[in-house]
DNA sequence: GCAATAAGGGAAAATTTTATCCCTATCTGA
DNA sequence: TCAGATAGGGATAAAATTTTCCCTTATTGC
């Protein structure tokens, strides 16, 4: 594993989310798993942009922040189902607002992010 | 300045306000540009662990994008003024609403994070 | 027997982001 | 006269993140 050469700041609420939430696809793995998709085949099906390996590598890290649980069915072929711990499911209805935000301005948003690419 | 490689894709509404925010400084820029902090110096001391650098470039890329606008005033020594955009001023509910979960669950967090750091 | 599927980690390369350093210009105050 | 404030960009270095490639294990289906 990689390791930190800066110590993040925790100083507020704003830091703090960020610590767990700033990753490519951390808040998409969050929604798709509160939807249902739990299995790690299934999220990467639906995040096809993303490779495998940090799909697994950030998977990882929202366990360790407490916001997944992964549970592990002794079987072959091998079988995993990611879970939202109930801390997790508490940030779902600030990531709708998210989502919300981004689909209400769809148009200006495609508009000035392609703009200047 | 750099040149992306990989086209962003824009499927959703989280892909979209994904490329607008996410930036390591961008939050915390609005947020205080919304409390009142409009010169660049304040919003560098308000913020004293980013480079002066990057500060720059993220409102750069914020203006592109609509949120904020930048006004010159052709004085010596230069005195510029950013102000939230009547688009940018809808985000700020939605960085409350993360900045309410991230001091909501201050201690948690504070203690996953530094657990494994 | 061979390919596909399932889950996932190590190592190294590529990409992207952020930091560091140095440069510009002009006015104010010690 | 020299330091400091003010705003900001270029070039390069460093850090961090993400991708790519390869490897493992065991079963099912052709």
């Amino acid at each position: 594993m990689y390791e930190r050469k800066v110590i993040p700041n925790l100083n507020c609420g704003l830091d703090l989310i960020g610590e767990v939430l700033y990753g490519k696809w951390k808040i998409r793995l969050l929604w798709f798993i509160d939807q249902g998709h739990k299995r790690p085949s299934e999220l990467q099906r639906k995040i096809p942009d993303a490779s495998r390996r940090v799909l697994n590598m950030q998977l990882n890290e929202l366990e360790k922040h407490e916001l997944v649980t992964r549970k592990i069915y002794p079987v072959v072929p091998p079988k995993v189902e990611y879970s939202l711990t109930e801390f997790g499911k508490t940030l779902i209805p600030v990531i709708a607002a998210l989502g919300q935000w981004g689909d209400k301005h769809e148009d200006r948003l495609r508009d000035v992010i392609l703009k200047r690419l």
